[in-house]
DNA sequence: GGCACAATAGCACTTTAGTGTTACTGGCTG
DNA sequence: CAGCCAGTAACACTAAAGTGCTATTGTGCC
């Protein structure tokens, strides 16, 4: 089977790792390369494998699924990662695609769409359970909230605030401006006033964003 | 046609307007509730309609539909907006999603999936065609960054830049971590120490990556 | 067992940031 | 034209951040 897709399992429950080798080394065009129960074996047998795909559970004693993708990911770019986890939680997925991970599916997903997810994902495309492509997309909308803060702020305060949040001292931020420490003192208080805050980093994450 | 679901196409080019309206219209389960060649036009008639979805067109005369899903979006939150668009190009795809898009998908799909997608965004689902899931999937891979600064400061100094970078008080931090403020200032001093800056938003634009 | 080091904590002191209040100027607008 | 507002600036004061120095505890390593 020279062009089969090489699929690698990280799974710890046996029962599930068993029925995904079972699943993927009885289809034709699919080929099992390696299971294992944990990321760190895993992870060692890697380089000698280079598979097309890895199937990855979030869920792993040890090093967990994210962990392991993050590491691997940065020294096999070309693996595409499928996340495979019973949980649906928010923070665990923008994590895992943080990580580099192509997609994120659902365990109770049927084998059928399973063997979809995995040619998708060697493809280079992005398979994702739909409950889950509504969390991303959703996450997109609250990324341009508060319209206000930046309308709200004059074009020389957003000035002020943009040294600051450089990490410039309000003398720094002051001379850069030709201006008196006072003003930006000034700038400073006004900002304080419209956005509700009371110091430059809680301006700074309402203007600019957290990290 | 009690449950049907209604649907309003907005589509300057009148081809494209017509097949859509006909394969809508021509389908149980769906119900057109209005045809319009421009935002403007449909931005007018929408208080009177409210749909359940809205087939939007990206490149319209005037308003766009990016902008005409910002401004439709804002004031009807319940509608759901399906971008249709010969473009995948990157920039289109994050800002119609931003505006509140709920699915994003290409012109040249089949019938049969468009009438899927536009059951799916009913139902609060997020359709994406192969191509643009990849797209905003890869958004969320971060460049991995130098080791260097993260691997420089320990876990516990981590979690306390995080706190202040969150725009905490040494006071407000110390509490969350049940420590004395003392301590957080020693854990602050090292990491000054091993950045080799002197202030928190330095140290914070360092880790954490400035905006 | 000795050594290095991370985490904790304290005290005294300086520097920066933030608050309250006031004031002058120049544009824009009802 | 009178009034509002953004931008500039000052002074006095409080609060928070940052510096220097020291000390105790626990963990891991040679």
């Amino acid at each position: 089977m020279a062009n089969a897709i090489n699929v690698v399992i990280v799974e710890d429950v046996r029962d599930i790792r068993e029925s995904l080798l079972a699943l993927i080394s009885g289809m034709t065009g699919y080929h099992c390369a390696g299971v294992y129960a944990t990321a760190e074996a895993a992870i060692a047998d890697m380089p000698a494998i280079v598979p097309d795909v890895v199937l990855m559970d979030i869920n792993l004693p040890g090093i967990n699924g994210i962990e392991a993708v993050r590491q691997l990911k940065d020294r096999f770019p070309e693996i595409n990662f499928l996340m495979c986890t019973v949980f649906e939680d928010t923070d665990n997925i923008f994590r895992a695609l943080e990580a580099g991970a192509g997609g994120y599916i659902v365990k109770n997903n049927s084998p059928l769409k399973i063997l979809e997810a995995i040619k998708e994902v060697n493809e280079g495309g992005a398979p994702m359970s739909a409950a889950i492509a509504k969390k991303v997309i959703h996450s997109f909308r609250k990324v341009a909230k508060e319209p206000s803060s930046h309308a709200l702020l004059s074009a020389r305060e957003m000035e002020v605030l943009q040294l600051l949040s450089d990490g410039l001292l309000y003398k720094e931020a002051a001379d850069k401006l030709n201006l008196s420490v006072e003003t930006i003192r000034s700038h400073c208080r006004k900002v304080y006033e419209k956005l509700h805050v009371n110091t430059k980093l809680e301006a700074i994450n309402i203007v600019f964003g957290k990290r």
